[in-house]
DNA sequence: ATACATGATGGAATCGTTTCCATGAAGACG
DNA sequence: CGTCTTCATGGAAACGATTCCATCATGTAT
């Protein structure tokens, strides 16, 4: 394997020195024909600037880090591809890292971007707060997507978060279920999204509607721990009419555990899922969904982390679309 | 921002040089008393060897450059979280990009790879193989997952490839609908995927069942292009009684143009879907289908590319298995 | 007691880039 | 014509680790 090409070949070829040519390549001062002529050389000799020498020299990666519950779950993957969108654009490598919202493997994970000297980090957090005090002494530029780190640490506090508008997206739904005659709708959360159900309890008080805490159930991200969730809440509670369910794994235990127990959609129970994932148009019938912006919510979360470097930001909000299909009907 | 602290400091901390410090960090030779003091002095101080100053002085990134055409698909996502899996076991950080099945950005993304160093990629390439040249030339280490690349060149050949079994995948499929009495079965493809048609080709002739090329047809990866192709299909060959969808966005496009144009699965058709996703068995009915590993497919190329430092390695292919659910039925 | 092998140790070179600083040339102005 | 400013330029330091090599101490064999 030969050795690559590197900036002290271009100067010996280009007869200048190494000075030179850096400055004519970062677009520093430098004379007309000097500049034509280092660039045709570094053409000529096909040279890339390595990446691992300005790193040293500059005391940090350009890259930016990307960490994701789970980079299999469709929403996560959509932002995923928001970031890769605008990171692609800036040149910037994307270093991506799956924590399975457990705190200690976000903590490695932050470890291992803090090794590689990343300083720019996007991250759906798992929610604890301890694994980013070593981010943030850092210095690290952090800003989270989607949720937000509920913390008494102030730096923790003032990392700008790219969120979806939760509270508006879930009242919009509540609403329009109430409209529909419902008056016994169901909550299936999961943890790590506690704004969902509290814009779900606020909403019902709005509209003066009394809260059945138990319509309000939670299930622990995993596929069988939301499956257990739904079938334990249509069981218990067979008068309900309504579900809305809280992101994309929980609604398809919804309709999972539904079709189980012989629940038909939408004349037996309505149901609303958070999240708009692609196979909810092939559902029978396709679901009426609470769609949030996943790949913009990436994309504005990587324009912000390559922004903003240093100073303070605010976050930012984005509205949420209510998709009417088929999977919400009048009260029985 | 405070600086870091350097090995330097580590070494000062211990009244020792620096070369001892890096030798006990790195499991090199050191008598007891020393290492011990290093150790408890390295942990006092809470010290992280940078990776930009060893990757430099070993000119190569330790990380995994992951290239998949799209996040967002659920296929890839399991085969980007088999690799993160692996390499999370390894301590390698994983830099992902996203081709869009374009060999030009491909390319490009190959070019970022290359100057930050990284010398490990897996990819499920686009097809072309233009953009390898240069990974070759450098001296990556590849290893292509769930697709290889067509070329005469003999280098690109002699990567390994880490593929699920989709000949006797198909073939099974195939078999499965003659055996319910289909004769008159098309398959709804995509590109990159020549060797599936191939297997179903094959699978027909082997059969004694004439090969009718109007029943092939392909879609050009996105959405749309996938739903005409299917709706395409339908609209011009009613007499079709089973198909078989090569990629869960083909199936999905299958789904919908079937709904669309009122006919029923599996009475009217039978569907068989290459790859398994969590919808699969939501839909009315829970589709049929052929499951290639995703996630073993990343893990098996991030074991691959991690071991196979340099040698030659042949590559591994994996079996899928056909998933009986309720979208096949007899001829009708 | 001398010579030699062994092993621990630290100094210094090295990787490829950016950036500080000194130098020198050339133009502007009195 | 002399001085001052401006600008292009190249040498060298710096970044933080690894690793080669020389040194030194210790133990062993002759």
């Amino acid at each position: 394997m030969k050795t690559r090409t590197t900036i002290k070949d271009v100067a010996e070829a280009a007869g200048v020195g190494v000075a030179t040519v850096s400055r004519v390549l970062s677009g520093g001062s430098a004379s007309q024909p000097t500049r034509e002529r280092v660039l045709a050389v570094a053409a000529e000799l096909d040279y890339r600037p390595s990446a691992l020498g300005r790193n040293l020299r500059q005391r940090r990666t350009g890259g930016i880090g990307l960490l994701v519950p789970d980079i299999t779950d469709s929403f996560h993957g959509r932002v995923a591809d928001g970031v890769l969108a605008c990171a692609r654009a800036a040149g910037e490598p994307v270093i991506l890292g799956a924590t399975g919202d457990d705190a200690e493997s976000e903590a490695e994970l932050i470890g291992v971007l803090l090794e590689q000297g990343v300083e720019r980090v996007i991250a759906v957090p798992s929610g604890a707060p301890e694994p980013w005090g070593p981010a943030i002494r850092a210095g690290m530029t952090v800003v989270f997507a989607d949720r937000r780190v509920i913390s008494r640490d102030n730096a923790l506090s003032a990392v700008p978060a790219v969120l979806a508008d939760e509270r508006a997206g879930v009242r919009n739904a509540v609403e329009y279920l109430v409209g529909l005659g419902h008056r016994r709708i169901a909550y299936l959360g999961g943890v790590g999204q506690p704004q969902r159900a509290a814009a779900f309890r606020d909403t019902l008080t709005a509209l003066g509607i009394a809260i059945d805490e138990e319509l309000i159930v939670f299930g622990r991200g995993t596929r069988d721990s939301a499956y257990a969730a739904a079938s334990g809440l249509f069981q218990h509670r067979p008068d309900l009419t309504g579900v809305i369910a809280g992101g994309n794994v929980l609604g398809e235990a919804a309709v999972l555990a539904a079709r189980e127990l012989d629940l038909r959609v939408p004349r037996d129970v309505s149901l609303i899922m958070f999240d708009d994932v692609p196979w909810a148009e092939l559902c029978a019938p396709p679901l009426t969904v609470i769609a949030p912006p996943a790949q913009d919510i990436g994309y504005r979360a990587a324009e912000l982390v390559l922004r903003t470097a240093g100073r303070r930001t605010r976050g930012v909000r984005l509205p949420t679309e209510l998709i009417i299909r088929g999977s919400c009907g009048p009260r029985r």
